[in-house]
DNA sequence: CAATTCGTTCAATCTGGATTGAACGAAATC
DNA sequence: GATTTCGTTCAATCCAGATTGAACGAATTG
């Protein structure tokens, strides 16, 4: 569990010993605290802070003080869904709506280069029909949204 | 153009050297030579020839032959939805299933330390359930596909 | 108040993988 | 057949970003 995380995260760009802190505590059957994090998982104490920083403000994790411990441990929240969800509505989202505000600029610098004699009728023609197919499947790919939440 | 290419390249942890070649092309409105992309993207001979092959074999451009000139030209393939449909196919799918092996074979070695005592039946308890969920959760994401498609 | 225990931060280091220059082989041209 | 023009390959290099050790500050304990 805790190699698989690592790589998922690798995979996704993202610090290796973040996900396996993610994996370890998927399996735990208590809350544990950053040292045992450094320990179980052989990594470094800055490590073990910023990975259960990052994964608490996704909400992956979250912070617990158990009675006579001074110091707060730490336990995945259970639906892994929202984790789903969250990267969507996080990282997906926004970016497509942004991707969609510099088509639309790009294309009305591309009529005005036509429109100064920059570009001839057929290539304006062609790089047109090209943004608006980008354009057509962003705006899928936001519609898919609702259906799959639906799903998940 | 190039400059998106690149950085959606890079952000899904690709060459981006690939995704600046996919970009100039896109809004080409000529095939282009290998040594084309070298002089307006600014990369070397190396990478142009790997990112065409990349390229090709995601079937995200095409060879194409232009009479006159003996060396082949890159131009991209129209729907980039099917872009979209073959990373689906070609990574999350395979990997989907995949761990859904995995997932299996921890679920019943979980069970025989159950067995042989290693593990209260509490403990065994979470952590079974734990593994179900994520099984339930790749289901779903496996069925989302068909439904995907559909709308893509 | 001193001493200890934590968590955080930051500069330095390490590393996986992209990039590249050069060598190579194939094909075409003369 | 010699030469030039290509595309490919591979070892060396480079780089972004993950990791870490050490320093720091806050909180707690004696």
């Amino acid at each position: 569990m805790i190699a698989a995380g690592g790589r998922l995260c690798q995979l996704l760009g993202l610090p290796r010993s973040t996900g396996q802190i993610y994996g370890l505590l998927y399996l735990s059957t208590r809350p544990l605290s950053l040292d045992d994090l450094v320990e179980q998982l052989g990594i470094s104490k800055a490590s073990a802070s910023t990975g259960t920083r990052l994964l608490c403000a996704w909400g992956a994790i979250q912070q617990v003080w158990l009675a006579g411990e001074r110091r707060p441990h730490f336990e995945v929240v259970a639906e892994v869904g929202r984790l789903v969800r969250g990267c969507y509505t996080e990282f997906i989202k926004p970016r497509l709506t942004s991707s969609q505000r510099r088509l639309e600029s790009m294309t009305s610098s591309l009529d005005e280069e036509l429109a100064h004699g920059l570009l001839t009728p057929e290539e304006h023609r062609l790089c047109a029909n090209r943004l608006t197919n980008l354009a057509r499947l962003q705006k899928k790919l936001l519609r898919i949204a609702p259906v799959a939440e639906k799903f998940i």
